[in-house]
DNA sequence: CTCCGTTAGTGTTACGTATAACCTCGACGA
DNA sequence: TCGTCGAGGTTATACGTAACACTAACGGAG
């Protein structure tokens, strides 16, 4: 090896290695140490002003970039939080990224996103498989398997939409009672007395929430009854099959409501292959009120979770979680949509 | 609250210590160069199955991870890509995602998603906001401007749906060209002959081959005409404003191609809203196949673009790349989903 | 008995950064 | 005259891992 600097032994291949804080110390003529405190702005009354702007100067030059590696290994901490969402494909949970990211940024902080594949016990190691060092984990509405296989990360983890004191260091919830209960009060005051839920098929704190308030309800009407649950996968073919089955039974119910919205577009599928008129002769509801709420004919009634605002307020409390705070539940509100896939029912 | 594994930090300054391959050393009675060599499989002859067993052993009792900065840094390479696509919103780079985080963990290899927010001129750093060491970066058919900034970055660079030999060490493109010309031949033999582009207002290769093939094929018929182009930001909303002014104007259109599912969703709720029937009265046609193209009522037809397999070869190039081969561009087929709105045009 | 190869390890170093600890020099007060 | 102080740096080191270079023991061949 009779390369002059780098004769180390690298292995594997050829790597385009780019400028180091040393290289910048050298074009700059100081030593890796003042380089270090100017870039870091951490050069007050240690370096003259003068060779500060020579040291900027010359990293500007090189196109410097400092190794997070080594940042992050000598620092001990990454400034990088994962974010775990059940799925990308579903937009909610891309706004609560969104938010995430917005908040963390704000805070100088990165985001890697993990999107948990299908079937938790599956999938690979979200910490390993992020490929970042991590500080903290903000994780939404998971299963309780995939919660308990986040806990043993070892790191600071804020769950959203999930169960309250459930292990978390923090918890942010969009007001999902309340949300059911303007579904349920909407649909009641219209004067609906059959009722189905269409309900998501995953065990979660949030879609229990969900069926024991529509219940409850629900029971406090006298008349009115859920008189069928149907579990879906949470996409439009699952809620079209649900909804099916729901709407095939002998004392068909006037309204479905849905855990999701994409629930509910399967469902006003489902009624519309039935010979159905939405809302006419059934009214139909969703969550979370995505792009295809009102992309939809009848646009969906649902219930409008502030996915961005939920994100960020994660973000936040995780950020306060890792400054040493110590945080218990938030709670976010929720807002109802009405919009045309409700009406009174069919006397 | 009371878990005593998550709530096992002090409150002040904590530091995550987690345990090192020095202290695996120490349990297993062995030297730290032991535990790596066992632990990273190299060990072949140069360790007794025995003491590979107990290193193993002391490794899962203490629940070590490798410090994966440490080992980024002594390695020089990260074995993590960047996945840059331009919305997470947007299913269908969901599924790009998803594509080349398969074909990524065949190959040991970690992922990191960046999502380029709006304006790209604002957004941070995509190399330090992603707060990971990259070996290597795939992006999906961003506007030019992005990827400018994409190859500031020194790193190797494969492109999704773009310019052939724009600069990137490879392209992987979906057979564009195809897709349109099977949009336009079906359309023209269902006798469509006054046709609106409802085009996405990006500024980028994939839409401008997609206006360039459509009014191609479609002059290649007399008496065809593309009587107007609509420019839309690419969602539904986008496609409703568009399409209700191709649709206002005097020779109305019987034919929508739009650029994106999006808009072709936006197109039907326009065409709705003007008391137009799709198919009987005007077709719509999209781009994608997404879930929503198959919500909506009628069904779309549309261009399937393999999303998953386009994230996937993406992601298999720039792992060749990255071996040293020298790749150039490679064309994945496309399909015409036909469903129910395309009809021949009212006589 | 010596030489050599093999097996089974260990010692040591470097990766690039951030920072504590140290050094140097001129000014200044006593 | 000397001690002291602060400004303006530099030197040295540690972070955790991977792997090269080395050693020691042992057995068989010459």
């Amino acid at each position: 090896m009779s390369d002059g600097r780098a004769a180390g032994q690298r292995p594997g291949e050829w790597i385009p290695s780019r400028p180091t804080s040393r290289d910048v110390a050298e074009r700059a003529g100081v030593s890796q140490a003042t380089v270090s405190l100017v870039l870091r702005d951490r050069w007050a009354g240690r370096v003259s002003p003068a060779r500060a702007e020579a040291v900027r100067a010359a990293a500007r030059e090189l196109g410097y970039r400092p190794n997070l590696a080594a940042r992050t290994l000598r620092l001990g901490r990454a400034r990088t939080a994962l974010v775990v969402v059940p799925a990308l494909t579903n937009e909610f949970f891309a706004r609560v990224h969104a938010g995430a990211a917005r908040a963390a940024a704000a805070d100088d902080v990165g985001v890697v996103l993990y999107p948990s594949p299908e079937g938790v016990g599956t999938a690979p190691d979200p910490f390993t498989s992020a490929s970042a060092t991590l500080d903290g984990v903000v994780a939404s509405s998971m299963a309780t398997e995939a919660l308990a296989v986040l806990s043993e990360g070892g790191l600071p983890l804020v769950m959203l939409d999930s169960e309250p004191d459930g292990g978390a260091a923090a918890t942010v919830n969009p007001d999902i009672a309340a949300g059911m209960r303007l579904v349920a009060g909407h649909l009641l005051r219209l004067g609906h007395r059959r009722f189905a839920h269409i309900a998501a098929d995953v065990d979660s704190w949030t879609f229990r929430v969900r069926a024991g308030v529509l219940a409850e309800e629900v029971a406090a009407v006298p008349g009115a009854e859920v008189v069928v649950t149907e579990r879906a996968s949470i996409d439009v073919r699952g809620g079209l099959l649900a909804a099916s089955r729901a709407l095939a039974g002998p004392a068909r119910p006037t309204a479905l409501v849905c855990d999701d919205d994409l629930l509910a577009v399967g469902a006003l599928k489902a009624a519309r292959r039935r010979g159905l008129r939405v809302p006419d002769d059934v009214s139909v509801t969703g969550f979370d009120d995505l792009t295809m709420a009102t992309a939809v004919e009848p646009e969906l009634t649902t219930v409008r979770l502030p996915g961005e605002e939920l994100g960020a307020a994660g973000m936040r409390a995780l950020l306060a979680v890792l400054r040493g705070e110590v945080l218990g539940t938030t709670v976010l509100p929720v807002e109802l949509r009405q919009r045309g896939s409700t009406a009174p029912p069919a006397p």
